[in-house]
DNA sequence: CTGAAAGCGCTTACAG
DNA sequence: CTGAAAGCGCTTACAG
C-alpha cells in the first residue's frame, strides 16, 4: 500500500533532521531532554516545513481526545448560554483543551444516543437535564469524567456539580418585599417542572413567608416556566380570576419581563400597585425595562468558569470539589419599589 | 508491547463472530455486503460486547475528523450566539458532524495560532473577524473548507459567505421614518469599525435620505457600536451639544435600548418627539421595551442553518454558494410612531 | 540523550 | 462475499 496523505509528518522532520520519529516527538511534548545540536536543527527543519503534529494520531496513541464536550439542553436559549459558554471555554483554551457541543432535544430522547460520550471526548460538562440519570450512570460506572451544571447528583452517587446558591437569595429578596415594602400577597411564579434552581427558590419563597407568619396561599403559586409568554399568560388569568397579589417573584428576569407586560396592559402600576422581582440579571437585561428590575444576580459566567475547571481537575487529576455553590447577590433598582439614584 | 487498552475492539468482535476485522469494518461502514449469517452473528456479538467504534481511529485511518469548527469572536455575547448556534447545530448533528467551538480573542491575535483548523476539523465556520484575511488565504491555499459567516470573501478568491440582506431593508426603515413620519434629521449609529453589516446599514440610510433629498448630515453620523452604553452615551452627548434631530436609526436593537434610555433621561418622548428604530429582533427583546421597538428581523437561526448546509456540502461535495443573502423583513411597532395594537 | 519497533484501533486496496 | 496485511501518524516501553 503506498501513501495515502500528503502533509508532512513526523517521519519527514525526522528524516529531514537526520534523527529518529522517537527523539522528534520527545522534543515536542517535552518528554525528554534533547541536546542542544539537535534541538536546533530540530526547530530549523520544523519551520521550514511547517510542521503541524497531527492530532487524531496522537489522540490514538494515547487514547486521549484532549477535547472536552459540552451537552446542552435545545431549550437553552438567550442570554444563559453565552455566558456560560464564555466561563468554560476560558478554561479549557487556557488548558489546551477543545471544546465540542452537542444539544440534546428532549424529544427523540433515549432513542438517540447521546453525541458526546467517551468516543470523542476525555470528559463531559453536563447542563440541566441534558443527560437522563440513567445515562449518567452507566458512564459514571465506567468512570468517565463529568460535572454537572445547574443540577445535582443522583443520590446513588455523588458526581461534582456546579450551580448557584438559590434559596437564600430568593429568602432575602422576599424578606425585602414584606419587610420593607410591606407585601404580603406574594405570588411565586415556578419555572419547569423538576427544575432544581426553581425548587430551591421556591423553598427560599417559603421559608421567607413562614419566617413573617405570613401564610402561603397555593393560589399564588402558579406556573411561569421561566418564559415570557408564560408569565404573561399566568397574570392575566390570575387578573381575571379576581385574586388579589401585591408582588410576584416571577422565578426569574424571562418570566418578569412577561409579568411587566401583564401588569401594564390591565393598568396595574409597578410598583404602586404591585412589585416585581426577578432572577439572573442577565445582560443586564432588567436595567433596561421599565420600571427597571430589583433581581437576583446570578454568576453565569462564573458557573462555566468553575465547571470546567472541576471537570479539567477530575479528568487531570481525579479529583474535584463534590459541589460548588456561586453565591448570588441581590440587586435593588426600582420594580420592588425603591428608588435608587 | 502489551495491549494497552481495555475497551472493546473490532478485533474483539472479529474474534467472538470468527470473521476477519475486515468483515466487520465492511458490515458497519455498510461498504459491501455481508452474507446473512455473518450479519446475524455480527448483530448479535456487537450488542453483546457493547461494541462502539472508536472515532479517533477511525478518523486516522480516514484521514478526517468527522467534525467541523464554529470560530467565533470574544465579544458575540447575548442574543446573538444562541440561535446562531442552534441553526448550526441542527444541520451538523443530522449530517453526524461533532460541531467543535472556540472563540478568538481579538487581543492576542496573530500571536496564537487559531484552536481550530485542518489538525481537527474538517471544516470551519468563520463568524465575522475570528479570522484575518491572511489567516484565511492560508487555509484558502491549502483548499480548506470554509464558510464565513456575517462577512465576506476576501476579495483575491472567492469563499462562500452567508449573511442577511442589510442594505435594502434599512433602505425600507429609513422610508418609512421620512414618508410615513416626516422625520427629516435622521441620526445613523454606526455599528463596530469596519463592520460589514454596519457598512450596507450605512449605504441603505444614505441611499434612502438621497432618494428623498434630504441632506446627509455628518454630524448625524456618530457611533453606536452595537452597544447598549456607547448608544446611550452617543446620544447624551449629541443632546448636550444641542444638535436637533427627530429620529435615530440605532444600527441594531442593542444600541436602540441605549437611546431609548437615554431618550428618557433627557425627558425626550418617543416617538412623539424622537423616533427610535433598531435592527435584529432577536430574542423578541424589542417587543418588549417601552415603547415597543420598531425594527428589523434579521433571521439569524437561518444564517446559521444555511451556513453550516453549505459548509458540508463544501466537505462533502466540494461545492457551495459563493454569497447567500438572507432577506429580512420590518416589523413594525411603537417607537416609529405606528399604533399597531 | 537516542533509536528500533511495537502498538493505538481502525480502513482499504489487493487477491481470491 | 471474505481475509491477510499494509497503512493512517503518532507515542512509548525497552535497550543502549
Amino acid at each position: 500500500m503506498t501513501r495515502r496523505s500528503s502533509s508532512v509528518t513526523i517521519r519527514d522532520v525526522a528524516k529531514q533532521a537526520g534523527v529518529s520519529v522517537a527523539t522528534v516527538s520527545r522534543y515536542i511534548n517535552q518528554t525528554a531532554g534533547v541536546s542542544a545540536e539537535v534541538t536546533a536543527r530540530l526547530d530549523e527543519v520544523m519551520s521550514m516545513l511547517k510542521y503541524v503534529p497531527h492530532a487524531t494520531a496522537r489522540n490514538l496513541a494515547t487514547l486521549k481526545t484532549n477535547t472536552v464536550g459540552l451537552l446542552i439542553t435545545y431549550d437553552i436559549y438567550g442570554d444563559f448560554f453565552a455566558p456560560l459558554l464564555h466561563g468554560i471555554e476560558d478554561v479549557t483554551a487556557e488548558a489546551g483543551l477543545n471544546l465540542l457541543i452537542a444539544s440534546r432535544h428532549p424529544v427523540a430522547y433515549g432513542k438517540v444516543a447521546p453525541a458526546l460520550g467517551p468516543q470523542n471526548t476525555d470528559g463531559l460538562l453536563v447542563f440541566v437535564d441534558s443527560l437522563k440519570d440513567e445515562e449518567i450512570a452507566q458512564l459514571h460506572a465506567i468512570r468517565f469524567p463529568m460535572v454537572l451544571i445547574h443540577r445535582s447528583s443522583p443520590a446513588a452517587f455523588s458526581i461534582p456539580s456546579v450551580t448557584v446558591e438559590n434559596k437564600a437569595a430568593t429568602r432575602r429578596i422576599v424578606d425585602h418585599l414584606i419587610e420593607r415594602h410591606q407585601r404580603h400577597k406574594i405570588v411565586f411564579l415556578r419555572g419547569p417542572d423538576h427544575h432544581e434552581d426553581s425548587c430551591w427558590r421556591e423553598l427560599g419563597y417559603v421559608a421567607s413567608l413562614e419566617a413573617h407568619g405570613i401564610p402561603c396561599y397555593p393560589e399564588l403559586i402558579l406556573p411561569g416556566e421561566f418564559k415570557r409568554e408564560v408569565a404573561y399568560t399566568t397574570i392575566l388569568e390570575l387578573i381575571m380570576a379576581g385574586v388579589e397579589f401585591d408582588a410576584v417573584f416571577a422565578g426569574d428576569d424571562e418570566a418578569a419581563v412577561g409579568v411587566l407586560g401583564a401588569l401594564r396592559e390591565t393598568g396595574r402600576r409597578v410598583p404602586e400597585d404591585v412589585a416585581v422581582v426577578g432572577f439572573d440579571d442577565l445582560n443586564r437585561l432588567a436595567r433596561y425595562l421599565i420600571p427597571s428590575l430589583t433581581t437576583v444576580r446570578a454568576p453565569t459566567e462564573d458557573v462555566g468558569r468553575v465547571a470546567a475547571t472541576q471537570l479539567v481537575n477530575l479528568i487531570r487529576r481525579g479529583q474535584a470539589d463534590p459541589l460548588t455553590l456561586l453565591p448570588t447577590e441581590i440587586v435593588i433598582r426600582q420594580s420592588c419599589g425603591c428608588q435608587p439614584d
